[in-house]
DNA sequence: TAGATTGTTAATCGATTAACAATC
DNA sequence: TAGATTGTTAATCGATTAACAATC
């Protein structure tokens, strides 16, 4: 049933949800798509039209249930199936995904975190041991691994993509600053920090002229 | 001479810098848009128009030296000039900014790190010492500081936003996972990890689902 | 000069907004 | 029932692509 939505409404769903995870959090049981555009800065026909391609969530004189609406989005963006993620590179960018509470509560499991330093060998974050890269083919193979973060230098990704794609990893998602280049059927989500930086390098710089 | 390039545009043309940066390193002297849209696997059409939003930078018969138009591309993205940065929040995410390498390459100086946590007090990340979070107000005051990145915990987001405010700091870099409610004026560029996260949740649904 | 490739106008496509009949 | 608000069609707007004359 994938009428193929486009790029554009999909990516707006991850801000619907968090809106409706804080509308929900205070308690708050319905909201019109007028109401909730105020708050979003968004136009009301413009969120109708996004929950449209799902199907017809709201009740005409009533509105959308904010609890029933969150959960349905939830589903949609698949966060009731339980990812399993390794993350590759235990630096301080990889240990601070490991730390990251909100990936557990969406699904998403670190089972793994590898590295190349030996100094690290043993050691463990919120009970995740640190392995070596050396061992990263034999956990694969012994346990489901959905996504591989990468969170390594970018020097040592391409490697990795290898690697990844030779073991059947589904996902990457993308912290190495560069373009990776892979087969079709392998999902990438990047992650450029360099590129927000320089948005808001333009921003400033278009701000100062004026 | 803001003649408002449209933000899509924007948008795409860090990636452009990062390709460009690339073909430089590779050597490469010259690149027609056609050659470039196979490499970026985008329409040479949309290259030579978003470019054009800024000024002819090709020549006809020739394609674009690739080193003049990387350079010139920085300079509209006004990676010449030298922000300074204050890291709000010493975490593992906060450490692993300081440390980003790229980070200084494109003009931004990490002059001051900030946390809480009186355990951190005194210890550095790259020749910069942490403070407390006490002595942020007269930093700002003695030092020209242009972003502030938020990577403290989602709680103390808002409350850091009205310091950031009065103390009339430009631009947030912000990683809290939350919307800021700002006034117009303040610069704000979103890493929505969480978005991201749900968005590659939402491929692999997909997937699963053919 | 001939060939290549840009800059730019025109055509197409897709996404957003407006409007309103359907309906709770 | 009357009022509110959706779902959906139609209109508009903007972004992408195609085409080609200008020109190096």
């Amino acid at each position: 049933m994938s009428k193929d939505i486009s790029n554009a409404v999909i990516r707006r769903m991850p801000r619907y949800y968090r809106y409706l995870g804080d509308l929900l959090e205070k308690g708050i049981e319905r909201i019109s798509s007028n109401d909730l555009s105020a708050l979003m800065n968004v136009t009301a026909s413009q969120i109708r039209q996004d929950l449209n391609n799902f199907g017809g969530f709201g009740q005409q004189g009533y509105g959308y249930n904010v609890k029933s609406l969150h959960k349905t989005i939830g589903t949609i963006l698949g966060l009731d199936i339980t990812h399993h993620v390794v993350i590759l590179g235990a630096g301080n960018l990889g240990r601070a995904l490991a730390n990251f509470v909100q990936f557990e509560r969406r699904g998403f499991k670190v089972v793994g975190l590898f590295d190349v330093n030996p100094e690290l060998k043993g050691r463990s974050v919120r009970n995740v041991k640190i392995m070596m890269i050396d061992e990263f083919d034999g956990f694969v193979k012994e346990n489901k691994v959905d996504i591989a973060a990468f969170t390594m230098p970018r020097d040592k990704a391409q490697l990795m993509v290898d690697k990844v794609v030779s073991l059947k990893i589904p996902a990457i998602w993308n912290f190495a600053n560069m373009e990776l280049s892979l087969p079709d059927d392998v999902i990438v989500e990047n992650v450029h920090l360099s590129d927000s930086l320089m948005q808001l390098s333009y921003d400033l710089a278009k701000r100062n002229e004026k």
